[in-house]
DNA sequence: GCGCGACAATAGGTATACAGAGGGCACATT
DNA sequence: AATGTGCCCTCTGTATACCTATTGTCGCGC
């Protein structure tokens, strides 16, 4: 494992679990303290995490957590919901036995309400679920965009957007995909999937909407940022944006 | 414009172009050299290209221009049939008039057989109309997957699979898709998009499929490769894999 | 008092030196 | 002659020094 390896796991790590604060401004030399590293393997962590979508570069200003927006939100469920149901679908068709296993091991995990650890716990089983249906696909390149989307919207979910009262709900809407690609029922699997898909989305967004209303119009300083590090805010609306406008008429807000 | 974007833009675009050939094994310093550049912005462009599938990265060992395999021609297809009629419905409910423009222009251009130019010059704006079609979805994320699919597939076409007598049926599929959208026809967009996918990966699979075949089991040397760079292989089967069996099994070539 | 311009501070971009890991080749031993 | 072991060379990974671009501030002039 070489270091810049190991910074780029530690600090994707840190921004998914939100441990740094979405729109908070890093130099290369504070991230090079605190992962105990140079410039070098922390540069090149950065750019790879840039590429997924985590840390925001600006050129001669800074390294940025990359914001968690309304507009990114709604796109990343919009792309799940076209590529999720398609996996589940040619896991269905494709999955081998061990897999399968694996994939019922994750969906019956199910959170205990109130208990934090516990939720980390069932989010990250659920992680494992929806890439582990995805690489069953025996589609590498498939298998990375679910698994890209799905660590993005980790980041929402890991902010405090608990979703208490669904655990049970979840872990039926679970087995019941991966029992539809145990039963090799190819749309069967791609409509669960699809349903999953949509009701989460409707059951987060209700929260992370009261969420974004709290703290729209405050590009707050992070009381807690050590090291001075600035924060540009927690939730960019980005008001204007054609996909922002759209989500907010959906719900009825604009 | 930094170094590293340079290197990274003249790079991608003789790897996409096949001037490099795939499988091909380069170090740090050849392509310092080739680039008049130093090592750090070299290895910072490698590393995104390895991000973008366009560069195998070995740890310690070297980089090789990404080979050009059986199994990521039918995933990469295949992912293109999930993602792209998707954006084409998107973007028929969400384009703006300027881009419906730019969709024609590019969709209307057609090469003229037997000249190398002119196909290389429709391959750009075929990329530009599915990448174009991708951003009026208003969707950053899609259209990062879907210009990231599509560059990667038009290296396979670069390399010479020129589909000749296809001409004007190209042109009368992009135009209808692009008709569809014109007239907010989400489905009819949907359904055109899947159809010329569909119809693109029929076309070229058999060309691709007689290229395999007389290039299969020579891991052969580069002749024209310069600084004694060498060559894995241009085709690697990956014999075994599950879903080249598959793809290989549905030509009736298994 | 306001605005423009220059300068300094800061931080990323680049070059390069150094260290360590891997592979290949040669020599020795069986 | 073949195989195994050990050394050496090369090339990547890391650290750091230097360069340059941007930005904010200060001062001067209008």
């Amino acid at each position: 494992m070489t270091t810049a390896n190991r910074v780029h796991k530690q600090l994707k790590s840190d921004i998914v679990t939100c441990k740094l604060a979405p729109g908070r401004c890093l130099s290369e030399m504070e991230l090079a303290k605190r992962y105990e590293a140079s410039r070098t393997p922390v540069r090149e962590a950065c750019r790879r995490l840039e590429h997924e979508g985590l840390i925001e570069i600006i050129p001669f200003r800074g390294y940025f957590i990359a914001p968690l927006t309304v507009a990114d939100f709604h796109n990343l469920h919009e792309l799940q919901l076209i590529v999720d149901p398609a996996a589940a679908a040619l896991a269905a068709q494709r999955a081998n036995p061990g897999e399968i296993e694996a994939m019922e091991a994750c969906a019956k995990y199910e959170y205990q309400v109130g208990v934090q650890d516990s939720y980390y716990e069932f989010l990250q089983n659920n992680l494992k679920l929806h890439v582990g249906i995805a690489q069953s696909s025996c589609n590498d390149h498939l298998a990375k965009v679910v698994a890209s989307i799905h660590i993005r919207l980790m980041r929402f979910f890991y902010l405090g957007l608990s979703i208490d009262a669904y655990g049970p709900v979840l872990v039926k809407e679970h087995m019941g995909i991966v029992d539809a690609i145990k039963a090799r029922d190819s749309e069967a699997a791609r409509k669960r999937a699809e349903e999953h898909v949509s009701n989460s989305i409707r059951r987060s967004s209700s929260v992370f909407l009261a969420a974004t209303e709290v703290r729209l119009g405050e590009p707050e300083v992070d009381g807690q940022a050590e090291r001075g590090g600035r924060v540009r805010s927690t939730f960019e609306l980005r008001i204007g944006e054609k996909a922002n406008a759209q989500w907010l008429n959906k719900f009825g807000k604009a």
